[in-house]
DNA sequence: CTGAAAGCGCTTACAG
DNA sequence: CTGAAAGCGCTTACAG
């Protein structure tokens, strides 16, 4: 496969002239004669440029990185696949490719670091937030990017103090569960969340909290379960909650997949759903309409983050301007898995 | 942030030296010495190797490119995902990156021309047999993409004779549903397919009627339904069928998608699963033990295929010889929606 | 409208 | 053990 120089070559013009031509083909500064035979050579010779000499000469590649500082194998989470697909179909629209770099190190912070210690070869950067990181971590890794000074965008993490773009999910008081599950008369709530000390279950916890003193339902400790973001764990934490008495009409959970591990456990324990227990889960998955019963649940704006986050990268790397903070609202979708008490 | 040359110009010693070091720590060719202070002055001046360069100089880029000719936001199909999710942990544990270059055309042949016509940049590629495309535009494909002589490997598609690394799903007679069924009694076997055309919807046809055949059992046009891998077309077409009372008491389906499309359009007839009609899935994906009932189904050794097709792809790179075929057999997963009559 | 030439940040024979 | 130098395939001021 021939090359720009030889390109040139054969048609005894400069590579400038075959540079410029390729790069716009509207371009004035090449004759129309020129245009065609350059084309023709082209199409013949069968060139294809070389984007990593493109990229090293232009300084600019053309690719957007993506950071999911998970060790198992990506993909797995329909909430991330669904943020990606935002991503990508944004980014595809503007010609940039994605590009997934190998992670090492044991946890998503480390993950991070290595990241940043390692090579460089993109334009600029979405940053996944983790649930297994807490908030420290998580501030500690944005201050790093920033320091590299290499464009990027955050999702999926809590608004953050520093002037970088951000997509944040947001549930307003009007489609918040909890909220939801009182005004229907439930008073003993359970509260399913990942795990003790990542950001997204802290803040959900608190907000819990707030939403019955508000309704002056008094809290208690032993209806927040820890699930792990796992269907085995919130089935068997569910379980045990159950066999110690702990009393409740009504779960909320943080994920659909904890939300079916829930309804497992009332299945063994001969509760029926939203009959005995209303739930809710969250996110909206594709087997959410599915479950038996279809599960009523919180759906965020996945794919739009994706998509939002793609737009104000882009617009970073136009304006070099960062600091652009999006807030997407959640919706309570209603299936059968609740009930007025 | 300093570059190699800077590096080298501070510790007054070779560029080379330097690039030495840093791609093999345990090089003999730098002494200790020289090693601790390479060290040291990356460390202090926040050096980061510079991918794009390297690729360059080195002709190897570490990348490996999928492509997925679809038009629509990718992401968005679990089998593919799954598949993607075996590629990318099989890459990263080599060091390999995976990246997504923007397509375009109007269907998956026209995508995979313009593709490699695109520019290139990458060690290899992973094609992605697609579902909306014929046969012969597949072997089209293969034969435009051996000739860029570009080292690749294919899954989710028919074997094909060419001398390709190729990992290919097959079920074996085991595990046939419709094999499955008739033995089970049934003797009124409808066959959910995707579109009239693609090659995993032939393939399936033809089989479906060869198994007939091997049982005595009559064919007939109209136990053929194309769903197009959709729920709604799934169920309206389902209905239809049920309307024109096409005869039927189980049916296989070439989704679990699809699969859940049977079961809207039996509950709106009021026909129980299993007791009137048995329903097979294919893929087992993440929500068909969360369906009422729970969906028996064909599970396919996805990410293995995903995992495989990496392996054969990085001996081609390392041995530069293909033609490595891999067969991965399915298995019927048995659960709830399927019964002997 | 066109071209000669420098440069992007590395790797890698080659020579010592 | 170490280094000078050519080269990877482009882009892009600069000069005409």
């Amino acid at each position: 496969m021939a090359n720009m120089a030889e390109i040139a070559k054969i048609l005894n013009i400069s590579k400038t002239a075959v540079s410029l031509y390729l790069n716009d083909p509207e371009t004035k500064r090449v004759s129309d004669a020129t245009k065609a035979r350059i084309s023709k050579a082209v199409q013949e010779h069968n060139y294809r440029p070389h984007m990593i000499a493109k990229s090293l000469s232009s300084a600019r590649t053309k690719t957007i990185s993506v950071i999911l500082p998970y060790n198992s194998p990506l993909f797995r989470s329909s909430f991330v696949n669904e943020m990606l697909s935002g991503l990508q179909f944004e980014l595809f629209k503007h010609g940039y490719s994605i590009i997934f770099l190998p992670t090492k190190g044991e946890d998503s912070s480390i993950m991070v670091k290595n990241y940043l210690k390692g090579a460089r070869g993109y334009d600029g950067i979405i940053l996944f937030g983790t649930r297994y990181c807490t908030r420290e971590l998580l501030e500690e890794n944005v201050e790093l990017l920033m320091q590299t000074g290499t464009p990027f965008s955050a999702v999926n993490m809590p608004e953050l103090p520093q002037p970088i773009n951000q997509v944040i999910l947001r549930t307003p008081m009007e489609s918040n569960p909890i909220q939801f599950f009182i005004q229907s008369g439930h008073k003993e709530i359970l509260l399913v969340v990942g795990r003790e000390h990542d950001p997204e279950s802290l803040l959900t916890i608190q907000d819990y909290q707030e939403v019955l003193r508000s309704s002056g339902i008094a809290y208690s400790d032993e209806q927040v379960i820890f699930g792990d973001y796992e269907y085995d764990i919130t089935r068997s934490e569910i379980k045990k909650a159950i066999n110690h008495g702990v009393p409740f009409t009504a779960v909320y959970c943080l994920s659909d997949t904890m939300a079916v591990g829930v309804y497992e456990a009332l299945k063994e324990h001969n509760l029926r759903i939203p009959e005995d227990v209303s739930v809710i889960g969250t996110n909206d998955s594709f087997f959410a309409c599915y479950t038996d019963p279809p599960l009523t649940t919180l759906r965020k704006q996945v794919y739009k983050a994706g998509e939002e986050a793609a737009k104000s990268l882009l617009h970073t790397l136009q304006t070099n301007k960062a600091g652009r903070k999006i807030w997407l609202d959640s919706e309570l979708i209603f299936r059968n898995s609740t009930r007025l008490l």
